[in-house]
DNA sequence: ATTAGGTATCTTGTGATGCAAGATACCGTG
DNA sequence: CACGGTATCTTGCATCACAAGATACCTAAT
């Protein structure tokens, strides 16, 4: 798949992700990977910038039979980010949409 | 607008506007900026390119006030390129969209 | 105990590409 | 002849995804 087209996405699917469940990196990479290719390489700075820009906190919690795991959880920020990201990635897509299909000259 | 949202789009932009009629790289840019904000540096390096790839090849037309235009053909490789380009966009648009409506878990 | 392998986090260097800013050049008008 | 609009092109910079690898914890097999 296209990489170029993945920039700037994989951080409103992540925020979107955490949205509906507080999630460890590994799991987020299992949970996006469902439907587009993400690797860790790419997940653990997206976190550390979304932590430093005060859209997520993180608490740790054992696991069964590894490392603990660096949970993330969305805060009130973090969600207006994802609201407006949301609405923001809705609108391009629609004007991508418009641009493809030839509706550029009158339609809206 | 979300400058990352654009990397990897532009191209199927161009190739998509140009699939409709022959342009310029200056009306390009006016064209699809009706949608997409975009600017010069950013066109000529991409249809050159393009041109590179084989995809567009040129041809040169005076204009009534101003040097001269131009002018950018999609080849047959440029066709195929569109349309392989515009199934691929459309499957990630589906998928991102999948992705922040929740969709992640069943639904298909 | 030592090794191997799965889970999990994090860092480094590379590559792709959009943009701002500016250089170049043609043309008509004042 | 200088100016502004049209049009093309180049340079340096910033962003971000990735591959590859480092680190570390735990269990199970040797």
């Amino acid at each position: 798949m296209n990489i170029q087209f993945k920039k700037g996405v994989l951080e409103i699917c992540v925020l979107s992700v955490l949205a509906h469940k507080d999630c460890y990196g590994y799991e987020l990479v299992a949970e996006i990977s469902k439907r587009i290719d993400i690797s860790e390489g790419t997940i653990y700075p997206l976190l550390h910038r979304l932590k430093d820009e005060g859209h997520v906190t993180t608490y740790l919690q054992e696991s069964a039979g590894g490392p603990p795991r660096k949970y993330y959880r969305l805060t009130e920020s973090g969600r207006n980010e994802e609201h407006e990201q949301k609405e923001e990635w809705m609108r391009f897509a629609a004007s991508v949409n418009a641009l493809l299909l030839g509706m550029n000259h009158a339609a809206d």
